[in-house]
DNA sequence: GCCAACGTTGGC
DNA sequence: GCCAACGTTGGC
């Protein structure tokens, strides 16, 4: 079955949706966060996920597939964690902003409102359309 | 720039 | 194995 994720990315230091829209391939490295290891390997190919901006933006840019399952990460010297591949999947015409999807009753058990330091969450599949939905 | 919330670390 | 201290994240 195919599950829905939510990733964050600080648009400023680190990663942004323009730079995935250059790149279309990346690998996912540099999660150090134990219950995020655990999403990351639950992750199967063709999996989609949301790729949001924390920081200025705070909203959902685009979606991602998922084209390769959990491996070790090279940049963790410690040999504990994980990393994916994604790819561009699809842009959203209207980004969905995070006071949006506050101001939205079935979304307000989303992970991102409730534990927002989480960096790779998963997303039910309602609130997958939802959002979908809203951002076109 | 502040601060609340959370996760991780390390001493006991 | 507990818990205080610390560091980091991210919304405001």
């Amino acid at each position: 079955m195919k599950n829905f994720w939510l990733i964050k990315t600080e648009p400023e230091n680190d990663w942004s949706w323009n730079d995935q829209l250059k790149k279309n391939i990346e690998g996912w490295d540099g999660v150090r966060n134990f219950a995020a290891r655990k999403n990351l390997q639950s992750m199967k190919i063709n999996d989609q996920a949301f790729f949001y901006h924390s920081g200025k933006d705070k909203c959902i840019m685009g979606i991602v597939k998922i084209i390769k399952e959990a491996y070790p990460d090279p940049s963790d010297k410690s040999g504990k964690f994980v990393m994916v591949d994604v790819k561009t999947y699809k842009s959203f015409k209207n980004p969905v902003l995070l006071k949006e999807i506050k101001s939205v009753k079935k979304l307000n058990k989303m992970v991102l409102v409730n534990n927002s330091r989480l960096s790779v969450q998963p997303v039910m599949p309602i609130e997958w359309k939802i959002i979908c939905k809203l951002g076109i």
